[in-house]
DNA sequence: TTGAAAGCGGTACCAT
DNA sequence: ATGGTACCGCTTTCAA
């Protein structure tokens, strides 16, 4: 019953014995490497085919002082930011003899600081951080950036650490997003912000307040978080002050959806009431209610960005502060409503 | 400069050194184990903490041969139906002192396989998976099941391997659906099936299958795969084939998404022409165009019972070939037209 | 209470 | 071309 014998049990030695060769017979030939007969490595590879052999990686990490592994550490599981993002960088790290090890912090900075050394402990090679919370945990990040081990930040940065690091350009994103409303027409443009500690909050925020000022309009800005509840709360803050809001720019995809029930339960209609644009491009955007006009990050760029840059950098192949920002990309659907005067510009 | 020092770099035998002490009292006094005065253990763990100290898995995985570790494989990322299933396994397995180690297959077979090996290679506990395919990779999955780690599947299973897993009841939830549909009065009931190598498919078929038959309708079906693009091609081809359609059931959510694409461009509505059920409950479905009914399976519980049921063989608690099938949940919205009957119904 | 030593399964470097 | 051996950092066993 060859399926009954223990998964991976198969060593070196084990095969070694089996076929009445050294150890390092046997190691050599599974490597490819010279110094063996070809009839000895068609024996060996035969038979440890035969025996499902596998190396066992921790002990191969031992010896080497590295697991081969590109550690990436991600706020939250369940948003195709995210996965898309994860995704890429896997992609590259395979093509590179890499394996990646993720580990999502649930959004909590606690967990995240205890993801970064559980993967150290396990010898990752890099680690590559969205983190949850960029300067509440910067003393661990900055640790890690004081080793031996890469450390490249993605999406978000610390202020106040000089770590290589791959990131969107959100403040200029906002501003061209906050452009297209002022565009439009819109005068009373609010923004709904994110939480101010974490950078991308805050530069779309700057961004923003960077197309009001030169539109010479005034600003106004509620900072509520990052979720889809945050987005309602602040919404019928706004709305319960008396606010005059012709339009929303709304730091997050999910704040936008909770600005869509808002207006929808005060019997408000999206455009034409309110104009809105979000920061993102979540997942099914075309079949929503009212397709969201979004700003959209370069996700698979983004990802591919930070695995060749963690590459790079653990190659000495590029300067060990390096930082790569690329451009967001503007989405026009509904919700801003400049299909509505599209139309109502070419109907008449 | 502290931080400048390689991160985890210390070792016992380091601090051993130090303090003038064997690395043995260290390891002890780090473990709680006793053997050791208190004066020792203070001030082990005083300077264990100042350097830092973090054991080396690679090590302790070696020694012991299990890395006190679920490795959990699924399909794909970026879905909240597997977000929501690997969130929840995370949180139980590491309530009982073990942590977890992902890997998503891309959907694809020969991926997954090689994710399998990679994890056992890494001398996982146990392995937790979703397979891409799992009548394809039946003969891995036999290998690990036949090995000394259990192997938990979860949501699907595989004809022919009698391996404990949990599963929802894709056949009741099925047959419930179509139930829904039948008795909102639809007579015309299609279902787009996804592809018959995953048991979900096939039990999904079936309780449809079920339903049509107890009613005494004509069951048509159009295999299509479980995407969007897949949703899309089956339902034109069934409009195209002239079939008169009143209501859809669609294997999966995504399927469901094509159904609307197809719809509306033929410029009729949903439900009013043609009803809709989908099922898993995607995110989002609140601000949907037509909000989606769905049959949606309990995922929290699913990940519980998956993690537990693993920490359950790993401790000899249960027999080999626990199964566990938890109910599916029927979600009414506007789709399957039940809210406009009601509504008709009261209005007169 | 404390320490020495063997060994987990590989790799690297030395001999033969 | 082949084999011997000393590690990697930790745990386990046994001895002091």
């Amino acid at each position: 019953m060859e399926h009954r014998q223990a998964a991976g049990n198969q060593t070196l030695k084990q095969i070694a014995r089996d076929l009445n060769l050294s150890l390092m017979s046997v190691s050599r030939a599974l490597h490819g490497q010279k110094g063996v007969s070809e009839e000895t490595r068609r024996r060996v590879l035969e038979h440890a085919r035969h025996v499902h052999y596998r190396p066992n990686l921790a002990a191969r990490t031992l010896v080497r002082r590295r697991a081969q592994v590109l550690g990436v550490i991600f706020p939250s599981l369940g948003q195709t930011f995210w996965a898309d993002i994860v995704r890429s960088i896997e992609q590259v790290a395979k093509a590179n003899g890499y394996t990646v090890l993720f580990a999502h912090a649930g959004d909590r900075a606690e967990v995240e600081r205890e993801e970064i050394h559980t993967l150290l402990a396990r010898q990752v090679d890099a680690l590559l951080v969205a983190s949850s919370d960029p300067e509440g945990n910067i003393d661990v990040l900055r640790q890690v950036h004081g080793s031996d081990r890469p450390l490249v930040l993605f999406d978000r940065y610390a202020e106040g650490l000089n770590a290589p690091g791959v990131f969107c350009d959100d403040r200029d994103g906002a501003r061209r997003a906050t452009e297209h409303l002022i565009g439009l027409g819109y005068r009373r443009v609010v923004h709904l912000a994110g939480p101010a500690n974490l950078s991308v909050a805050r530069d779309r925020r700057r961004g923003y307040e960077d197309a009001m000022r030169a539109a010479g309009l005034p600003e106004r800005v509620v900072e509520c978080g990052f979720g889809e509840e945050a987005g309602r709360q602040g919404m019928r803050d706004l709305l319960e002050a008396g606010v005059e809001v012709e339009a929303v720019f709304a730091a997050h995809d999910p704040v936008a959806f909770g600005v869509m029930d808002v207006v929808s339960e005060r019997g408000l209609r999206i455009p034409e009431d309110v104009a809105l644009v979000g920061f993102t491009d979540v997942d099914h955007a075309r079949h929503l209610a009212v397709p969201l006009t979004v700003m959209a990050q370069p996700t698979a760029e983004m990802g591919e960005a930070t695995a060749r840059l963690a590459l790079d950098l653990l190659a000495g192949r590029v300067p060990p502060d390096t930082r790569i920002v690329l451009p967001a990309r503007l989405i026009v659907r509904a919700s801003c409503g400049a299909q509505r005067r599209a139309q109502e510009a070419s109907g008449g």
